[in-house]
RNA sequence: GGGGUGGUAGUUCAACUGGUUAGAGCACCGGCCUGUCACGCCGGAAGUUGCGAGUUCGAUCCUCGUCCAUCCCGCCA
């Protein structure tokens, strides 16, 4: 154990141009195939993979140590150049012109047989490879996510830090505050039965940061959110978090444009769109039943109310009487929806998305038949057909329920029915802005309104009035970034007047108690001379997966949790010591 | 909080309608093999069918509970 072979070059980079050159690598054994008097091994680093081969006739003690030796034990050697046999040559390997006929070798560590094939990353369950997790990253696709996520991040911060943008660290623990996820607690042990909360975002730090006159700033920086998680969302996640003063929304909009052009060209070598078109949140819901849409395809959600009110439909027709909508979906290949596909769908979507039933008619032979079309006049569907341009073999399924159930069920189905057509063209990248986001909206449960995005975000200012009047109509200056159906971030013009700010507290329900309570601070800061400013965070995760073509964001992340928020390789969250509990004055309830 | 799917050898999977000794590939162990690259050939070992109850003459299979994973709804300013 006490000698180390030092590598001259690594597994991925000889070829021809070294012949009889000595060299030396380390790795790990990433293959094996023992012919008797001659073995060869797959060497791997996180370069690449070189033959290396073992001869009894011409070096009988490294070959007496390899014949030994199996998957993953970590080598060095050391030895010689030579070409492959011409028949020999692996064309689908980097170094597959040559081998390295070893004349020394070290064994570093000797590894037990791995609980799966490092090669194939399909050889385990992913519940096995999280718990193996160090292994599963030996593995081509971890380390390439890895390295990618990398690069993006020096882009990123290359790109900003050229436009004078300052990386400024904000604390970790922070002070708990009551609106948006459920906050991640740290007990203190000095102030008992206080905490601390693990930031949500730094967002009002960030904000603090304008005030102090760092007016462009960044970080790349872990969040915490204690909610259920998905497929791609995290307990914990990485944002790039972005704030700047003396700007309006579209200096945001046109610097997230830029950072996110720079990262496709740069990681992907995509070009994307000098300007991405934008939506109001309006045109979105309407559109696509949605704020984050895949515009990869067209399938516009379409309106059906008017049609409702010249047919004898009179479910619809209660619908529409009580503040109800009527919308529809248009969908090719009619002939493969037969009657049990669509109760699949109708079942799928009064599960999941609450709807009361999916309607539908086929059009054949320029007529809509079937479905719900018995309620429908032949001039009536003549004018559908029309309006809708329908063509023969598509169907249309309509939805009428509450505007929240039409949306969501629609919006819902479009994408399901694009996955069975195959309407999403994969190479594609289709990036957006969605703006005018409502100021807040109504909480049934609480009864009271709630800012959609936050309570610092700004008005718009021509809506004003509307705060006072008919909140729920007053936009915002908010916006998010949406790419293939995934929100890739957000971000506002905020709030930097502390009466304004206060007005949208009484709004929100917040006294001026709890609001000085909560957020004095930033109220006060916002006392002292505070620019005008804005900003956003993107989802870096979400943004590595998307480059990498995953759809999970624990593909993206060297240690994720479970979608139970668990640590499969270390076994967290765990029991403590009732001693820690004691230091901090904690009892931990019995469950029921 | 709710719903779907899954949990069988180290691992990936199979096992009909509830029926004899729960099988196969890879890995593992032993043997043979000098140009392999999914090396090949011969032989071997390997199981608390997630856990706990129940129904039954008999449960991997049916029922209930529970744990874990995953996907979705709610939730995620």
């Amino acid at each position: 154990m006490d000698k180390i072979i030092k590598r001259t070059h690594t597994c991925g980079e000889l070829s021809l141009d070294d012949l009889e050159k000595n060299v030396s690598l380390n790795g790990w054994i990433s293959k094996r195939r023992d012919l008797g008097g001659l073995i060869f091994f797959d060497l791997r680093d996180r370069y690449g993979i070189t033959q290396i081969v073992f001869d009894e006739k011409k070096n009988d003690y490294s070959f007496n140590i390899a014949k030994k030796l199996s998957f993953e034990d970590v080598i060095g050697i050391s030895g010689i150049v030579i070409a492959r046999p011409k028949e020999a040559i692996n064309d689908t390997l980097a170094t597959g012109q040559i081998d390295i006929e070893v004349n020394d070798i070290v064994v570093y560590n000797e590894s037990e047989p791995p609980p799966f094939d490092i090669n194939n990353r399909n050889s385990a369950s992913e519940e096995h490879r999280l718990k193996y997790r160090y292994l599963e990253l030996r593995t081509k696709e971890l380390q390439h996510s890895m390295l990618l996520r990398h690069q993006s991040c020096l882009e990123i911060r290359k790109f900003l830090s050229n436009l004078d943008f300052i990386e400024i660290e904000t604390p970790i623990l922070m002070k708990s505050t009551p609106e948006g996820a459920r906050d991640f607690l740290v007990p203190s042990r000095i102030h008992s039965g206080k905490f601390y909360a693990l930031p949500q975002s730094p967002q009002t730090y960030k904000q603090l940061l304008m005030v102090s006159g760092f007016d462009k700033y960044f970080q790349i920086v872990k969040c915490f959110r204690d909610e259920d998680f998905r497929a791609d969302r995290q307990p914990e996640f990485t944002q790039i978090d972005i704030e700047m003063s003396f700007v309006e929304q579209d200096d945001i909009i046109e610097l997230g444009t830029n950072l996110t052009r720079k990262i496709w060209k740069q990681i992907v070598n995509v070009e994307l769109p000098e300007a991405f078109p934008k939506l109001t949140y309006k045109e979105s819901m309407e559109k696509y039943g949605t704020d984050k849409p895949d515009i990869r395809f067209d399938m516009q959600l379409l309106e059906f109310d008017q049609y409702i009110f010249d047919s004898s439909f009179d479910t619809f027709k209660n619908i529409l009487s009580s503040k109800g909508r009527v919308k529809a979906i248009k969908c090719p290949n009619a002939s493969m929806y037969s009657r049990k596909i669509i109760d699949e769908l109708t079942d799928w979507l009064k599960t999941y998305y609450n709807a009361k039933g999916l309607a539908w008619m086929k059009c054949s032979d320029n007529i809509l038949d079937g479905g719900i079309s018995k309620f429908f006049d032949n001039s009536l569907k003549s004018k559908i057909i029309n309006d809708l341009s329908i063509s023969n073999d598509e169907i249309i399924f309509i939805i009428g329920d509450s505007q929240d159930i039409v949306l969501s069920a629609l919006g819902a189905l479009r994408l399901k029915l694009a996955d069975r057509e195959n309407l999403i063209d994969k190479t594609q990248w289709a990036p957006l802005w969605v703006v005018d986001f409502p100021l807040v909206e109504w909480n049934k449960d609480h009864k009271r309104w709630d800012a959609l995005h936050h309570p610092f975000t700004s008005p718009n200012l021509e809506d004003l009035e509307l705060v006072d009047s008919n909140p729920g109509l007053a936009r915002s200056l908010g916006y998010d970034i949406v790419m293939n159906g995934y929100e890739l971030g957000g971000g506002s013009i905020r709030i930097h007047d502390s009466k304004l700010q206060a007005k949208i507290f009484n709004l929100l329900g917040v006294d001026d108690q709890e609001a000085n309570e909560k957020f004095g601070f930033l109220m006060n800061a916002f006392k002292y001379g505070a620019p005008p400013h804005g900003g956003m965070a993107f989802g870096l995760d979400r943004i590595i997966m998307l480059l990498t073509g995953s759809a999970q964001i624990r593909d993206v992340i060297a240690f994720p949790k479970t979608t139970s928020a668990m640590s499969l390789m270390d076994d967290s969250p765990s029991f403590v010591d009732q001693e820690q509990l004691n230091e901090l004055g904690l009892k931990i309830k019995e469950k029921k």
